[in-house]
DNA sequence: GTTAATGCAAATGTTTTGCAGTATA
DNA sequence: TATACTGCAAAACATTTGCATTAAC
């Protein structure tokens, strides 16, 4: 469960830098996150919390999940009409493709959205942070069955 | 006030196709939304409404957003972390520009978007309907602002 | 031992809904 | 005149906050 605070991932070290307190219920918030790979939104958080920690409370969940947004550890996204969804951040930037029907989620690489930003940064005169791609539609399962 | 009902706007086709009612509510709202350029959320829909009609109430507002929303007359977008911000549908793409420090809002056109929607479909077997470009950054007015 | 973080319950803010009255077609 | 739409008030919903207790440092 502390394997979120091993070398590899720099979580406890960007907490400790912070003198953010490491306590088992962060521990427990970003190792469900990053097992999830992603996705998750704050109520679905809460309840795979309580399967291992049956004491842990929604508001602990929240305001972890904006520390963790402060933190940079996490990404919030805005996927269907009713909340966000929380991701952790991996190294690699990649953008959204949304089934609008099942809502399934899938990740794609977006090599263009480089050029893409300094074009139109350029253009406007904007020093751009971020770039967000989100495409919705419907998936090939989702198609083949409202078809028949 | 009722110029939103034009032969040049379809929307009061549009209403009485769908056999929906026009209503002073719905017009004013419409014109609201139009002259506003996009990017107003509820809450300032709502104010800016009162401001002609004092008795126009706040679920008058909802209501209407989510049918002009199913109609297609308007686009929700989700901006900053609080709201959501309605827009009138033109017939023209474009995408967003965001400054994070004063809001402001900028509309871009996107030409690569279609291929790349294309492109994306193909790859992962979507029937893609829609794509959504959402850049966030600093505007050069905020940019010079921080610096002093 | 200090102080930050938690859990709980209550508060907040936004959006939705039920219903009686009103206005549109 | 029939019924869809409105305004109002209450409900529902997600999220935030105050405070006493607990745990990390």
């Amino acid at each position: 469960m502390t394997d979120v605070f091993n070398q590899k991932s720099s979580a406890r070290q960007i907490l400790d830098r912070s003198s953010q307190r490491v306590t088992s219920q962060r521990a427990l918030l970003l190792e469900l996150l990053r097992q999830s790979g992603g996705h998750l939104d704050a109520d679905e958080l809460y309840s795979q919390a309580r399967k291992k920690n049956s004491r842990i409370s929604l508001s602990t969940v929240y305001r972890n999940l904006q520390l963790f947004k402060r933190l940079g550890l996490i990404e919030e996204h805005h996927f269907d009409e009713e909340h966000y969804h929380y991701e952790v951040k991996s190294g690699a930037e990649h953008q959204h493709l949304l089934c609008i029907n099942c809502g399934k989620v899938v990740e794609f690489a977006c090599p263009v959205s480089r050029k893409f930003k300094k074009d139109i940064g350029k253009q406007y005169d904007f020093d751009i942070t971020a770039v967000e791609v989100r495409m919705t539609g419907l998936c090939s399962r989702c198609r083949t069955r409202k078809k028949k």
